[in-house]
DNA sequence: GTGGTCTAGACCACC
DNA sequence: GTGGTCTAGACCACG
């Protein structure tokens, strides 16, 4: 049974896409593997204090991408082999790195400040 | 007369929100400068194929910043000095990078990768 | 003893379902006969890996249709007799060749490609 | 604007995915093209007598398969050009069929008492 | 108990 | 006006 306890919801971006994004770095990041068991779109629902038809729409996407499996009736389970963690891991690093470039040239910035900030930023992550 | 030639709309913010930060990159970039004509509201409606409530809306933040300001008539200016640019340039530039390497930690990227991807997306961004 | 080597779950229909038309299909195409031996819920339970209440499910409905009958003790036989052979063979074929035309139709094909398409995978289903 | 006058709601199937059969067996038969206008949720919604979610549910679908487009605020417009057309098409006629040879063979039937089937039914159809 | 669909109605951002 | 998200609560089929 996969654990939502490191979960914590914000503001600004939709309840059910922070749930996907959750799902999919823990993926990612190895801490949840094929074959896991994943928690009931009830007690989700309970636990985070959300509406189920939120956590069904969150299911449903992951489920439509080929990370979760869900049979009527039946519990749901992670499918997602390494091939797809590591098509997931490109497709979000690359996607969030394109768009951090783009946005710096259009800035002027020199490739020497950039890799310079993203060290500062690191160091400064480590502290919180 | 600032150009609108290389922005392009994408998906995802809304397009107002698009068209601030189009100028505002450009402020920081040195391309866009203080008492440079902004196109009109209908000339940049028509330009960019889009409804002309959604530029006022863009124009009436960019005015509640300071970026720019409604002279004689329809006509408006830039009015960003250089304290402005710098404000900006720290504004956009740690939000942009702290967006970044909160995710990449998330994933269990290293900082030697993290500034290795960083390179070669630079390089790819050249080639376009 | 008849044999679940052929039966190979699917998604979209519920399981219960698709073993009675197993049970059915068979029957009409005679690799079921009267006085079989179904195997028991417990056996095909963990034969299929299914929930035994699926099984239960699907042998209630062939029971009540007077396909198979229980009797001494868990033991079930199957008692379709030629009449209903011809019943269940006129049922299945017609509905199923019903909404195929009826969504052809539909899409504006013609009979002559209607006809085509099946020799096409008619062919295909040989080749696997 | 496309219309859904020929659109009536049957039971067995989830409506969200009857209107979305709808639209593509439309765009199939080209009675839906590329830039024709969708209703919005809430007019739809009134039209079919369902709750706008239902609508949405579909909408999203659609769009999810790149069929139409929506943006915030601004209408929603098909964008299905020819070679999806032909896609939708493939996929659906190929589904429809493989299906049902597989069950004929499962049933012993021959190609030849499958052709002559599919005759007669097309038949009896074109009498209604 | 579990997944899936649906209704009723609200709120927000966007155009 | 339009699209998108969310809540509250219900119903059904499935296992």
């Amino acid at each position: 049974m996969i654990s939502f306890d490191q979960f914590q919801m914000q503001d600004g971006s939709p309840i059910y896409q922070q749930i996907i994004e959750f799902v999919e770095r823990g993926i990612i990041a190895g801490t949840i593997v094929s074959g896991d068991e994943m928690p009931s779109r009830r007690v989700l629902s309970a636990l985070l204090g959300v509406n189920p038809n939120t956590i069904q729409k969150a299911y449903k996407f992951l489920e439509d991408d080929g990370i979760i499996e869900s049979r009527s009736g039946a519990k749901s389970y992670v499918t997602a082999n390494s091939k797809m963690q590591k098509q997931l891991r490109t497709k979000l690093l690359t996607q969030d790195v394109a768009v951090m470039v783009q946005n710096m040239k259009q800035m002027g910035i020199s490739r020497e400040e950039a890799v310079s900030l993203i060290k500062t930023a690191w160091k400064d992550e480590v502290k919180k």
